[in-house]
DNA sequence: AACCAATGGTTCACATAATGAACCGAACAA
DNA sequence: TTGTTCGGTTCATTATGTGAACCATTGGTT
């Protein structure tokens, strides 16, 4: 492993809950001496990486990042980041793939691409509004969303767009549970007649549902096998696009066991 | 220099102007031999420091930062609380504020506000890297760096942003300790033309300089009653934001006994 | 087609720079 | 006192990084 895979790993160990960290704790943390570990810091305090915190000793992420973070927002805006995934995964899945972003209240549609594998295909609208009790992607995020948004939503009049559409909202806290535990929402006929979606939530660098990405295929071409394997397809690149994006997965998010989607790997020893 | 610094210094490459970057002209860049750019960015790309852009095989900066951003914004909300500073003292002027941090031996914007008042105003720039001899705010921060940064900035050939830039060391040296016995500095059309900017130091808990807070303002709406008032502003709000970041002016910065500039907007207006 | 000058990427003999066990002084607790 | 931690330092050993020269492609010129 290369030194400056090292020196960079250290800074996967910062979390949210964790913050604060010691050079003893960091050195168990990353398996390596205590010695490396303070030379390594010491260039990443140099670089602005890191800083050490006024009262202990303590190591800090650094100010550095927040320049590097604006570059990043203005080089890369999300629309193309998203295109790349949705193309990845509507050839993955030969059907249509879309990404929504919420704004607000509302979920509408940022991104999307097509399959040229069947003639007869899902077609999407730019810019358009899902509503969230209709749609797999509106329940992927909704089952990730505080309980504010959920209670908001579901008192309000739920109209339904086709006779399919779940407009109970005691049925609709219920899915949410199962969404939880699957990670991938599932829509029959909610907002388009003929329309079989699956969803998966994308997640801000808090570990907040921002958004979702959605395979949507006519009712027709459906079944067990195709089900089975949108479902994969679209929670594995649900969790690329969060990762691409600067965003990670809840620690309750269902992991897959089998697919290894790359990451910010930390330490491997 | 450590194998760490030098990757990292490669990511300090990377600006708004030139938001990609290739193998060859990093090295360039740089002065590191190609092999070796090649491999740290290889170890830069593997942490998601940096990625390759889809068309070419440009690096840019990586999805890695946002959650490191999202993390420190968290520990150190110092954006936050700049913005809630920067929007009191730009509707007190009703010019353009903002707020830079030092990052190593470079000044870079963390944060700006607009004032809506005038059609015309001083726009800004994400994570612009402000010339230390050029703007307010550097000369305010050098004011009062330590005598070591002083020297290596003036002893580097200063570039001349625009005719009126000042870049004679002597001229600067005298500059500062006037900016040391007013507490603000000043800077007309030195790093853009028709702009002109006024800037307080903003310390951190050791007393030591680690920001600027400026106003910059279009030259022709500059008169005596603005320059005084902005002088008072910037000054009072600098401080302001000193405190709240939990830091302190040192004990010779000087301190207006009279005007307390809590009340609005100016007389002119 | 042939040629040139770029590009990104790779190889390998060589030496620079990273490593870690043992060490220090300072806090803090029993 | 003794025994813990803690952050930080030293220095002999060697793993790691380095760079001149090398490909394979690409795009432009003649």
């Amino acid at each position: 492993m290369g030194t400056t895979t090292k020196a960079l790993s250290l800074l996967g160990y910062f979390t949210r809950a964790r913050p604060l960290i010691g050079l003893s704790d960091m050195a168990r943390l990353s398996g390596l001496n205590k010695a490396t570990v303070h030379r390594l810091m010491g260039e990443l305090a140099q670089a602005g990486f890191v800083e050490q915190a006024g009262s202990g000793r303590e190591y800090r992420i650094g100010p550095a990042v927040m320049r590097l973070a604006a570059l990043r927002e203005h080089a890369v805006p999300m629309r193309d980041v998203a295109a790349q995934v949705l193309r990845d995964l509507s050839d993955a899945t030969e059907e249509t793939a879309h990404f929504s972003l919420m704004q607000g209240q509302t979920l509408s549609t940022v991104a999307y691409a097509y399959s040229p594998v069947h003639g007869t295909r899902v077609t999407m609208e730019d810019a358009e509004v899902l509503m969230l009790h209709a749609t797999s992607s509106g329940l992927a995020v909704l089952a990730y969303s505080p309980r504010d948004l959920v209670d908001a939503v579901l008192q309000a009049p739920l109209t339904a767009r086709t006779p399919q559409t779940i407009t109970d909202p005691a049925e609709i806290r219920a899915l949410l549970t199962e969404i939880r535990a699957q990670g991938v929402a599932e829509s029959v006929s909610g907002f388009e007649e003929d329309v079989h979606s699956h969803a998966a939530p994308i997640f801000d660098a808090r570990g907040c549902a921002m958004g979702a990405v959605a395979v949507a295929a006519p009712t027709v071409r459906m079944d067990d096998a195709l089900a089975a394997h949108i479902r994969a397809s679209v929670k594995a690149q649900a969790l690329r696009l969060t990762r691409m994006l600067g965003g990670f997965p809840p620690a309750d998010y269902p992991k897959d066991s089998h697919d290894t989607v790359a990451g910010p790997a930390p330490a491997t020893a």
